[in-house]
RNA sequence: GCCAACGUAGCGCAGUCGGUAGCGCAACUGAUUCGUAAUCAGUAGGUCACGAGUUCGAGUCUCGUCGUUGGCUCCA
C-alpha cells in the first residue's frame, strides 16, 4: 500500500510536469489543460492544443519534461476560495467546470510547480521537483478522448505516459509490453495459420484448417464437461423474423447491432431510375447520381413484415424451444445448451481482432429452473467453471452484480436470488473472496461475472452467469407445479469461455502458441527420413489417427531438417522420426516441443498411450518421458 | 462513430528529390535420398488496399472510401 501510495504522489506530480511541459512548448494562450490522472502504469493528461501531436514530438515533450525536473522547482499548495480559483483559472473553461461543478462547502485546493504553473488539484504531491529526478517515464501514445468520456463534448488529446519508480521498473515494464506483443494473438494466428480475415467480413473469423481443429477440440471438451451435468444440446435458426426480436425486447434495445435482412415490399413492374441518389453521406462530397433498376427487382424495406435479422444472441430460441411443450416441475432443471453462430454489428473502430468480432459462438446455456432450485444450479455452474478453467491452468475472480435502479420484476423475487447467490458465493470463495457491484446487475435479474488471470497477469471477462426474471415473463413461459398451478420458470443465462473467438484468442496469448497437446492444432508431426519410410511412416498416422491423436506426415522428397523445422515452427507438440531403425522394430522416435531433447526408440504402443492420456485428462503438461 | 497511425508478392520488409517495382523467407521446377531447426541450382509471382485529383510523369503529393492497429465509448 505504501508503495501504492508512493506511485500515486510522484506518478500524479509527473503528470503536472507533463503539463507544465506542454504549456511552455505550446504557450498558455493556446492550450486548454483538462485532468490528468494516473494510471496503472503511469498516467495521462488530457489537452486540447493548436496542433495534433505525433510521434516525432515525443522527444521534444520527454526533454522539456527533463529539463523542468533540473529546475528541482517546488510544490506547493494554497487553499483558495472558489472565487479565487475562477480568477486564476481564468480562460480555461475545463479547470471553470470542475470549480463550478465541487460542492459549495469543499475546501479547493491548488498546487504550484514554480511559479509559473498550477493547477487544481487534490494532491498530495512531492515537495520538489528533485525527487522526481529518478523517476524513469516514457511517453506511450497520444489518443484521443473525450472531455468527461462524452462524445458530445469537447474532444481531447490524451498523452500516456509510462512512469515508475526506477529505470529498471521501466524498463520490465517495457519487457512486458514487449512479451505482450510477441504473443499477440493476431501475430501468432498468422504464423500458426489459424484464423484470418478479410476485409469483406470486417470482424467475422474465417478458421483455417489448423485453427479449426482447435476450435473443435474446445467445442468436444466442452460437450463432454457439460454432458456430464445434465445438458442437452439444441441447434436454432440464426436468422429471426422481427416478430421474435418484438417479443423478445431486442428490437427496442438492440436493434442498432443486428445485422438486418429486409423484407420486401414490393416489386418493380417495369424498368426505373431512381434519380439523386447521394453517393456519400458527406456534405460536399456527395453527388446524386440516377441509379437503375430493372423491372423485377425487390424493393427491400427494413420495416416490412417478412423482416428479419441475424441473432445477437441465443435466448429467444431457447424460450421458444422451451414453449414447444408444456412443461412439469418434475421436468426442471431443463438445459439447453448452444453453440451458434451470432451476429452483432459494432461500431467501426470497436473490433479488435479475435477479441472482438462481429460474428461468434458462445458456450452457451439457457436453464429454465424453479426458483428453489436457483441455489444448487448456480453452484453447480461455478464447479464447471472451476473445471474447465482449471484446465487451462488459470485462476478466475468471480463479481456479483445486484439489482439496479430500474430493475423489473417482483423486488421479493430478486431479494430471495441474491441472497441465494450471496450465499454461494460465501460458501465458495468466502466472504469478501469476490467483488460485489451493487446496483451493477441487468434490468432483469442479477449476475455473476467471472474473470480469468492470464500468464502476464492480464484479467478477461469470460464467463457469466445471468439470472432473468423478464424473459420468461415476455415469453410467457410456464411450468405446471406441484399443486397443480402454473408457474413461471426462471431462466439462468450462462457461458464459461464466453464467445469461443474471444477465448481462442486469450489462450493464444496464455500460452504464447504453445498449446497443451490436447488443444494443439495438430498434435504430432511426422518425419519418414527418406520416401522409403513412408509407407510406416502412413501406418503410424493410420494407428494415431484411430485413436483419435491429430496427426500430420510431411511424405515429400524434403530433407529431414527441412520437416522438422516446419513442424518446429508450427510448435507440434511431438514430432516423430521415422527411419530404418523404427520401422523395423515399430517404435517412433519423439522429439519434444520446446526443447531439443530426444527420446529414441519408444514402442508405438507405448507413445499412442502417452498421447491418449494427455487427451483424455486434458493435461496442461507434455510428458517428456516413456512412463 | 470520434482522434491518430498504418495498408507495396502468401509472410516479413526496402523503395532517396515524383522518373522502368526490389530483397529475404515461403511457393514452383530440376538435381540431391539424407538420423534431428534452413542441401544446391533455376523459375514464377504485383490493379503498390480502392476511387478521384495535381503533374509530361504518382508506390511517392492532395482529397475521399474501405480495411487494420492503438486509444475514447460500448461490450462477450
Amino acid at each position: 500500500m505504501e508503495r501504492e501510495e508512493f506511485l500515486s504522489v510522484y506518478r500524479h506530480s509527473l503528470a503536472h510536469i507533463l503539463a507544465k511541459a506542454v504549456i511552455e512548448l505550446f504557450g498558455i494562450e493556446n492550450v486548454q489543460y483538462a485532468i490528468g490522472p494516473q494510471i496503472a502504469d503511469g498516467f495521462y493528461y488530457d489537452f486540447i492544443l493548436p496542433r495534433t501531436i505525433s510521434t516525432e514530438d515525443f522527444d521534444m515533450i520527454e526533454n522539456k519534461m527533463r529539463e523542468i525536473l533540473k529546475r528541482k522547482e517546488d510544490f506547493t499548495v494554497r487553499e483558495v476560495s472558489r472565487e479565487e480559483a475562477l480568477e486564476l483559472f481564468r480562460g480555461q473553461k475545463f479547470k471553470t467546470e470542475l470549480i463550478e461543478d465541487l460542492p459549495a462547502d469543499e475546501k479547493l485546493t491548488i498546487y504550484y510547480t514554480g511559479e509559473d504553473f498550477v493547477d487544481l488539484c487534490r494532491g498530495p504531491h512531492v515537495e520538489n521537483a528533485q525527487q522526481l529526478l529518478s523517476c524513469a517515464f516514457k511517453i506511450k501514445s497520444v489518443s484521443g478522448a473525450y472531455w468527461r468520456g462524452d462524445e458530445k463534448r469537447d474532444s481531447l488529446q490524451r498523452i500516456y505516459v509510462y512512469a515508475f519508480p526506477s529505470k529498471d521498473e521501466l524498463k520490465a515494464h517495457l519487457h512486458m509490453i514487449q512479451e505482450a506483443m510477441e504473443r499477440d494473438h493476431k501475430k501468432i494466428g498468422a504464423q500458426l495459420d489459424l484464423f484470418m480475415f478479410d476485409e469483406t467480413a470486417p470482424g467475422m473469423p474465417y478458421w483455417l484448417p489448423r485453427g479449426w481443429k482447435m476450435y473443435q477440440a474446445l467445442l468436444k471438451y466442452s460437450r463432454e464437461v457439460q454432458e456430464r451435468h445434465g445438458y442437452t444440446e439444441i441447434a436454432a435458426p440464426l436468422v429471426n423474423n422481427k416478430k421474435l426480436w418484438l417479443i423478445s425486447g431486442h428490437w427496442a434495445h438492440y436493434v442498432n447491432n443486428m445485422f438486418m435482412v429486409p423484407g420486401i415490399s414490393g416489386w418493380l413492374a417495369a424498368d426505373a431510375e431512381i434519380p439523386g441518389v447521394l453517393d456519400n453521406l458527406q456534405e460536399g462530397i456527395a453527388e446524386p447520381q440516377a441509379v437503375k433498376m430493372l423491372a423485377g427487382s425487390a424493393l427491400y424495406n427494413r420495416e416490412t413484415e417478412d423482416t428479419m435479422a441475424a441473432k445477437p444472441m441465443n435466448c429467444p430460441n431457447a424460450m421458444m424451444t422451451y414453449k414447444r411443450t408444456i412443461h412439469s416441475y418434475k421436468e426442471l432443471p431443463i438445459r439447453y445448451s448452444e453453440y451458434d453462430v451470432l451476429h452483432r454489428k459494432e461500431k467501426s473502430g470497436q473490433m479488435n481482432g479475435l477479441f472482438r468480432v462481429q460474428e461468434f459462438r458462445q458456450d452457451d446455456d439457457h436453464t429454465f429452473v424453479m426458483e428453489s432450485q436457483i441455489e444448487q444450479e448456480i453452484a453447480d455452474i461455478i464447479a464447471i467453471a472451476d473445471e474447465i478453467y482449471s484446465t487451462f491452468g488459470v485462476t478466475y475472480r468471480a463479481e456479483f452484480s445486484t439489482r439496479p435502479d430500474d430493475f423489473m420484476g417482483d423486488i421479493e423475487v430478486w431479494n430471495r436470488a441474491e441472497a441465494a447467490l450471496k450465499k454461494i458465493l460465501d460458501d465458495k470463495y468466502g466472504e469478501g473472496g469476490y467483488e460485489i457491484n451493487e446496483g451493477d446487475g441487468a434490468f432483469y435479474g442479477p449476475k455473476i461475472d467471472l474473470q480469468i488471470k492470464d500468464a502476464l497477469g492480464r484479467e478477461w471477462q469470460c464467463g457469466t452467469i445471468q439470472l432473468d426474471f423478464q424473459l420468461p415473463h415476455n415469453f410467457g413461459l410456464t411450468y405446471q407445479a406441484q399443486d397443480g398451478t402454473l408457474e413461471m420458470p426462471v431462466v439462468i443465462h450462462r457461458a464459461i469461455y464466453g464467445s469461443l473467438e474471444r477465448f481462442i484468442g486469450i489462450i493464444i496469448e496464455n500460452f504464447k502458441g504453445i498449446f497443451p497437446f490436447w488443444l494443439s492444432p495438430y498434435q504430432v508431426g511426422i518425419v519418414p527420413i527418406r520416401e522409403e519410410h513412408n509407407e510406416y511412416a502412413k501406418k503410424v498416422a493410420d494407428l494415431l489417427q484411430e485413436n483419435g491423436i491429430r496427426a500430420e506426415a510431411d511424405y515429400s522428397d524434403r530433407n529431414m531438417k527441412e520437416k522438422i523445422k516446419t513442424f518446429k515452427n508450427y510448435k507440434d507438440p511431438y514430432i516423430i522420426v521415422l527411419g530404418d531403425r523404427e520401422a523395423s522394430e515399430e517404435t517412433v522416435s519423439i522429439n519434444l516441443r520446446g526443447s531439443n531433447r530426444q527420446i529414441q526408440n519408444v514402442p508405438l504402443s507405448d507413445f499412442v498411450r502417452m498421447c491418449r492420456k494427455m487427451n483424455e485428462e486434458h493435461s496442461l503438461e507434455l510428458i517428456d518421458s516413456v512412463e
